[in-house]
DNA sequence: CGAGTGACTGCCA
DNA sequence: TTGGCAGCCACTC
């Protein structure tokens, strides 16, 4: 399956949907936009996100916070989305669509 | 044009 | 449970 040039345009729609206080992971959004082989395309397409889009509610699969952004954790956290001890986001508490 | 790298995942020891 | 390793895709050197 090829990369349809909006690809990342969805990937911004589909994360300004997330609800406050939840938290996804780049598979999760892969998934949800019919390519669950390209996580890593997601990530880069958030890597390349505009300023106003909640990326910081995107997160690895582990629940792990992005590399080098320290600070997501804290934004996550403030909007009432669950850390576990070790540092990771509880996706299985917080995380969109795979709540339940 | 080949090699290296990264906001990722999943499998196996 | 944790750490290492191999696929994957697009971009940069």
């Amino acid at each position: 399956m090829k990369i349809p040039p909006d690809f990342d345009v969805s990937v911004y729609e589909l994360v300004a949907q997330i609800p406050r206080g939840r938290a996804v992971s780049y598979k999760q959004l892969a998934v949800l936009m019919g390519f669950p082989d390209h996580a890593r395309r997601v990530g880069r397409a958030l890597a390349a996100a505009p300023q106003g889009l909640p990326c910081h509610r995107v997160v690895s699969s582990a629940g792990r916070t992005v590399s080098g952004w320290t600070a997501q954790r804290e934004l996550l956290e403030s909007e009432g989305v669950a850390f576990r001890p070790d540092g990771s986001a509880d996706l299985r508490r917080c995380g969109w669509e795979a709540l339940r």
